[in-house]
Parts: C-alpha cells; structure tokens; sequence
DNA sequence: GATATTTTTGCAACCGGTTGCAAAAATATC
DNA sequence: GATATTTTTGCAACCGGTTGCAAAAATATC
C-alpha cells in the first residue's frame, strides 16, 4: 500500500542503500544519485518508516510525556509548551496519564514497550520512584517541577520552592498581617513539604505572628475549597479564627479557597487575604485578579526540553538541577504593603 | 544492553519463535513451553519490543491524538478522558499540537512516519481538510467534536450544534429577552457556523425579538472578554445597545465576557444574561456559575474511543456520526423563566 | 501397540529500514 | 595518460520481532 524504501530503489533503478543515505542526514550520496532518489521518492510518495529506522538507529525520537494532574489548569499551559518545545526539535511526545497509576513498574514497562528516548515526568506529586524506575532502566529522565535534591540521579528543572515559601513568608510580613496560615497540595508531595518548610522558617523570624498549617487532597479547585470550608467550620465549633492570610501551595487551590470565602460572605482581601504559585493565565483574568508567586514555566519548560535534547546526545551526562527565580505579581488578593521604612 | 527475544530463546533453550509464540496472543503453545518461557523472560526481565512487532504486525497501537486548541480549560478534560480511555484499551496517544500549523500535508507525513494505527483530530476549528489529508493517506480518522456533515468520509463524534443553538434559543425566549446576541468562536469553525444558525433559525420564530451576532477570534478567555469590550465601546459611539441576553459559542468564552461585564458595572444576571456552551468543570465553580448548555464530553470521548478501537479491526467501516444529546445547565447567569402558560 | 489425527515446535523468510566493508567510479597528481 | 587518492556505491548482515509451512511430538482411535 505505502511505498517502501525498496519500491523507491527500483524505481529509480538503485540500491536500497542509496535511498537509504539519501534520507540519513550526513551520509555519503553524489548530487546526481540524491536527484534521481527524491524523484522517485516524490513520485512515490515515499517518506522513511521511522520506527523501523529506529530499530539500527536505536533512537525512536519518541520522549515519554508523564504526569499524573489533569484537574489543575495550569497542566494545559505545561502541555501546550512541552507538545510545542518537542515538536521544534523533532521529537513526539507520548502522553502518558498516570492519575490512577500507583505502580512505577507498569509504567516503566509500558515506556519500555516503545522505546521512548526519554521521559518527561511532569509533577511534583508523583512519587519520587517513578522517575528513578525510569532511570533505572537506563532512560534519560528529566522531572520537571520535581525536588532537586530528593533523588540526585534524576535531572530536576523548576523552582526552589523553599525559596518560594520564604518569598510567600517575606510578602505576607510586609503587609503586616498578624495571623497567616499555608493551605498547601497533598502532604506527600514534595512542593508542598518544600514550600511549607521555607514558609515557616521565614514566618518564625517573628513571633508575634501566628501560624498555622493545612492541606488539601489534591491541586484542584475542589480540593482547596473543601479544605476551607473545613477550616471555617473549625470556627465555628472551636471558636479558632480563619488567618488573616493564606498562602495557598498553588493558583488553582488559591481559586478554590476564595470561591468558598466570597461565598461565606468574606471580602478578599479586606477580611482575608489570598496569595497563590504559579501564575497561570487564569490568575490573570480580571474576574480572578490572584495575587501570586510566578513560576516561569515557560523557561523552565523550554530548559527541560532542552535539557533532554543535550540527554539524548550524552546518556551519562551528570545530573543536574535548573532553578529559576519566582517573583510576585501583585493583583487584587492581599492588601497593601505597609508604608514602613524599617 | 535491554534483553531481546534471541536473550530468552538461548537462555529457555528454544527457539525464538517459541519465545515470540509465548508473548502472542491466541498462539499455540504447550504449557511447558510457556513455563519455560516465562522463567527465562523474567529472569533477564524481558518484555517485547512493540516497535519491531509493528513491522511485521502492522498494529503499533499508536492513535495521534490532534489538536489545536490550548487556551481553553475543558481541553484539560478532554486530554484526561482521552488519555485514559486510550490507555484502556492498551493504545497509546502521540499528541499533536497543530495550534500554529496551516499545512495539513505536512502533519500528515509526520503521523505517517510513526505509523499510527489512526487519528483522533479533536477540534471543531480545525479546517476539515486536516481529517481528509489523513483519511486520504488510509489512516482511520475520527474526528471528535466535528461537523457531521462536512467530511462524509470521516467519523464523527460530538452533538449536533444547530440544534444546541436552537436549545439555546429557546432557553434565551423562554425567559423572556427582548433583544438576544450570539457570541461565536471564530467564524470559519463548523462548530460556531452551525451554533449560530440553529440559533438564529429559532429567534427568527419570535420577530419581536431583536437579533444580533459577533464572533471572537478564537475559543479563549482573552477573545470573548476582548469581543464583549468591543460591543460596549460600540454602545458607546453608535448609541446601539447591548443585548439583553448573549449565548456565547463556549464556556470559556463567556467566562471573558461575563468578566468584562462585571468590571464595566454591569450586573449578571440582572442587567445582562449569559449562556455559554459545554459545562466544563470550571463553570460550576461557584465564583463563575455559569449557566450553560452542558456537551456530554465523557459520552462523547468514550465513544470516540471506541469508535477508533472498532476502525483499528474494521479499516473501511461505513462512516458514521455520533450525536449526543446536550441540556441545559441552570447556575446563576441568567434570569428565571417567565412563569406563563403558553 | 500400530496407525491416524491433532498439537506443538523450529526453520527460514520476511517486516522496513541502516551500516561496515570492499569494490567501483570519479577525481587528483604527476 | 598512467597511477594514486578520494568519493560513491552496492552487498550482505543486522536491528527485534512474526508467521506460513513442514517436521516432530503428542494424543486419539481402533
């Protein structure tokens, strides 16, 4: 049906070979025998079987797109860029959605079954062992928004997120609110553990300012609104007030805590006041207006494409960790800074 | 380095087709020879190639799974339901993202040079000649979302939008507006063209009624709220109004124009009615509450999925459309139906 | 237990490509 | 124009699998 390498040699009355290198950037062909080649290839409409090329080749061109959140808005963003970035270099990505995966094994053997060259573990939920099956299975792995020092054989490109929550900390000091609380992700993952631990370390700094910490179940909408309404019914019953401040472990969380405060009949940011991570385009929309902590995710998305390029050339290349600065972008959520000069 | 067939065969003492016959299915082979197979298998921690099967099966279990949409949430739940169903059934989807891509010839050759087993194109604003590049090329196609009538030789799934936008018609005249508007997506999309005519084909029943329509430039947050300030600076300079109600072509669309409206001190519902179109999970936060015509997304990709499973065993299956029913969603973002008898 | 039938197994060719090596052709050198 | 050197080409083996066919082994039938 499709025309094949070998349809391609006899029509054009060469070795298949020939039409081989032809095809194979940097292989030794005369002007005039890539001339007669392309136009039999074009008369066939022959176009090389890359799967059987990466059979000798060993290279499938195929890099393994891993991540496990498809409820946080953000992720459409991160696959847009990832899709976009692979596709400029020539790569495909293979979309593997592992919400519901708890084993590693599986999804290596799945990878494994198609000869990815690479894999791209997007998360900062999933459990370290996922990236380290991959690796040791010998795949070049990068996890991007991944802890940089929990699993050093594994490349990590994102954010300090510890530096992250002392930014949040700084922020939410300056403005002078007495009482803040962080209503991070999932407890297990290790953004939230990383952002809560600079978070408090900063906040420690004054005693005078109370603090208290909570999680939500997930990165979702739901997540962070059913974990503040948890905590509004605590006032309730036990009479212990909402803080003046939440920095929430990420915008979508952020979201859902200020439907639910909105709701309640609290004003943000005059009764409560609202800091987000991450900065998707969301948080921008007038009707959102989310102060937060910006996560450049273009640059760090670009860099682990890039990272896994220069990966494909060099398999042992020694793993290292890409951190890229935050900064906050002021919006509608928190107060204003106090006009101190201390 | 990674075990093959030949490591097992040497290592169980028997032929590779022995060990190839193991890992088929439907294959005949004693249990002894199964036995001995899979010891050896597990041993060296063996698991077949799929690349190289493909070349004599033909089957590599690959669907590209095409889009050109990113700016908009609900493709966060299609990917999801995608992925997953795919995954189900032990495909694997390479994502394509044709957001800035004009030539179908050259996705096409890029699909072909993996050998996908077929392609789900999900986009309603994809130019119909994609899917036919692909079906010309004799891969199996689906396409989700698309018009049902366009490309009589491609499948597809999704609702039928004239009628949505007669249901919307008849929502919007149920509750009394005097004067309606349709806010489409771009206006070369099956999915607006016909979203429109059905809508306006039911207004034109009610003469009374004033009718107007506008088109955003694309299915996006910035382009509903960026149409909507148009039209009011319209009001502005030519004196014409706002209509009282407007069925936007898609949720995310009404999100921008319900913002633009909020900010301009404009209450919804009270001063003007929105109706949007797909009930995304976002519209039901309770700080969008969007009143909506809800798509059945889960039916549709599911059956999308199935539809592209049962092409994979029958290549020139009869092309058939798929319609989903859709309903309307009540939330906050329009008046109460007129309480008549009529 | 001999023969007929069925099931299991291995051989060899094939899927669609690439590549090292040697021979052939083209070019350089005198 | 003969010889040395470089470039181009084709052969044959290989990448990691599958599969039709015939032979071998196992089972059924009398």
């Amino acid at each position: 049906m499709v025309a094949t390498l070998k349809d391609v040699a006899n029509k054009a009355g060469v070795s298949p070979s020939a039409v081989s290198r032809t095809f194979t950037d940097g292989a030794s062909v005369s002007d005039k025998m890539r001339k007669k080649v392309e136009k039999a290839a074009s008369d066939l409409g022959y176009s090389p079987n890359f799967l059987a090329r990466s059979l000798t080749t060993r290279r499938t061109k195929l890099i393994g797109l891993v991540s496990n959140n498809f409820h946080n808005p953000i992720f459409l963003e991160v696959f847009d860029l990832f899709t976009r970035g692979l596709q400029d270099l020539d790569l495909r990505p293979l979309l593997v959605n592992l919400s519901s995966e708890t084993d590693p094994e599986h999804s290596v053997q799945m990878l494994k079954q198609y000869s990815v060259d690479g894999v791209i573990v997007a998360s900062s939920t999933l459990p370290p062992e996922f990236s380290m099956a991959f690796r040791n299975k010998q795949m070049p792995v990068v996890n991007t928004f991944g802890r940089y020092s929990s699993s050093p054989e594994v490349h990590v490109v994102g954010i300090d997120n510890a530096e992250a929550g002392r930014m949040a900390a700084r922020e939410l000091v300056a403005r002078g609110y007495a009482s803040v609380a962080f209503l991070g992700g999932p407890e297990n993952a290790t953004s939230t553990q990383d952002r809560l631990k600079g978070f408090k370390e900063e906040i420690d700094k004054h005693p005078r300012i109370t603090f208290s910490s909570s999680y939500a179940a997930a990165y979702s909408f739901d997540a962070g609104r059913a974990e503040i309404l948890r905590l509004s019914r605590q006032v309730a019953s036990t009479g212990q007030p909402l803080a003046e401040a939440y920095f929430c472990g990420d915008d979508v969380l952020s979201i859902g805590v200020l439907s639910a405060l909105q709701e309640s009949g609290l004003h943000v940011p005059n009764d409560v006041g609202i800091l987000g991570l991450n900065d998707m385009e969301m948080s921008r929309w007038e009707n959102i207006n989310l102060t937060t902590i910006h996560q450049p995710i273009k640059q760090i998305i670009n860099s682990s494409v890039e990272l896994m390029a220069a990966m494909l050339d060099e398999p042992d290349r020694y793993p290292e960790a890409r951190l890229f600065p935050c900064r906050v972008v002021e919006r509608g959520t928190l107060r204003s800074r106090l006009d101190t000069t201390e």
